[in-house]
DNA sequence: ACGACTATTGCGACTCGCTCGCATTAGCCA
DNA sequence: TGGCTAATGCGAGCGAGTCGCAATAGTCGT
């Protein structure tokens, strides 16, 4: 925990949707509704959600909140470090929020998605940094594979 | 070497580019220009090639080869075992022979790729295997993170 | 060498997941 | 209350394929 996407100046994170609206406020950003609608949605279920999946969700409360819009929330949200986003092999990026950090194994096969602690890529890590001086990001791009019941 | 994407029957591999065409021949398949044509473009560079890329060298000899033609092609030559493919991080999908089956690390910053031996792997493999029971393939989908100039 | 059979092709239309420009709307602060 | 400008809705566009269909062309048996 406490670890967020890198690099991003002013980066922070948020336990809480007011946290997080915060936030967004002391960066010289507007609370309007569709940003707290998409919090609310982004805070309710603490799986990985797809912009589409989020939309059908905030559009519920507000049918006219239009797909841009939440992306470039997200994209937002992500520059503040509330939320990252991974990607799951084939099919849309997925988003979550900032304070769940953790790798992810996704089956080829069925689609199943495991998250998994990010210490296990620790040996490769130090591989990679040690014989070609490469810094792996495991968050950001799923391990694909096979899961026990596809292999 | 000697190793090809798992589980599909009948796959092979080929060391020339007639090898392959014998191959094709030999499952039912026919040896057609644009089949030539777009093996020839394989072996000619060892590297990692997109269909943008391979159709564009293709209608370099026969301009009417259609890319969804290259599209269907790739598909049945990596269904033969002959070639494979692989995803880079954001960017289309890569294509190369299987007899050079390696896993890849990319930069997110500067794109650079760096191929790297299978056996980088094999320590998270194993644990993959006994602590989630999941088979990682670690050639499919890069290893992304930054290398040694843009961290 | 000739057909027949059917794999393969070219073409165009379409999909998915975004991304962008632009005119309008609406937060926020004085 | 007004003004400044961030944010939004909308629609068009784009990259990377994917698919159905009618026309074409390898291959094989004779």
């Amino acid at each position: 925990m406490g670890r967020h996407a890198p690099g991003k100046p002013g980066a922070g994170e948020a336990a809480t949707l007011e946290d997080a609206l915060e936030l967004v406020r002391s960066e010289g950003g507007r609370v309007t509704s569709s940003r707290r609608l998409l919090l609310q949605a982004l805070f309710a279920s603490s799986g990985h959600r797809t912009a589409e999946d989020l939309a059908v969700e905030v559009q519920a409360e507000a049918p006219d909140i239009h797909i841009s819009t939440i992306y470039r929330n997200l994209e937002e949200l992500e520059r503040l470090g509330v939320i990252v986003h991974s990607h799951f092999g084939h099919g849309p990026t997925t988003y979550h929020l900032a304070t769940s950090v953790h790798g992810h194994f996704v089956c080829e096969e069925c689609g199943r998605l495991i998250e998994v602690p990010e210490s296990i890529f620790d040996g490769l890590a130090k591989q990679a940094r040690t014989r070609f001086g490469f810094t792996i990001d495991p968050h950001h791009f799923a391990m694909l594979g096979r899961c026990a019941d596809c292999s």
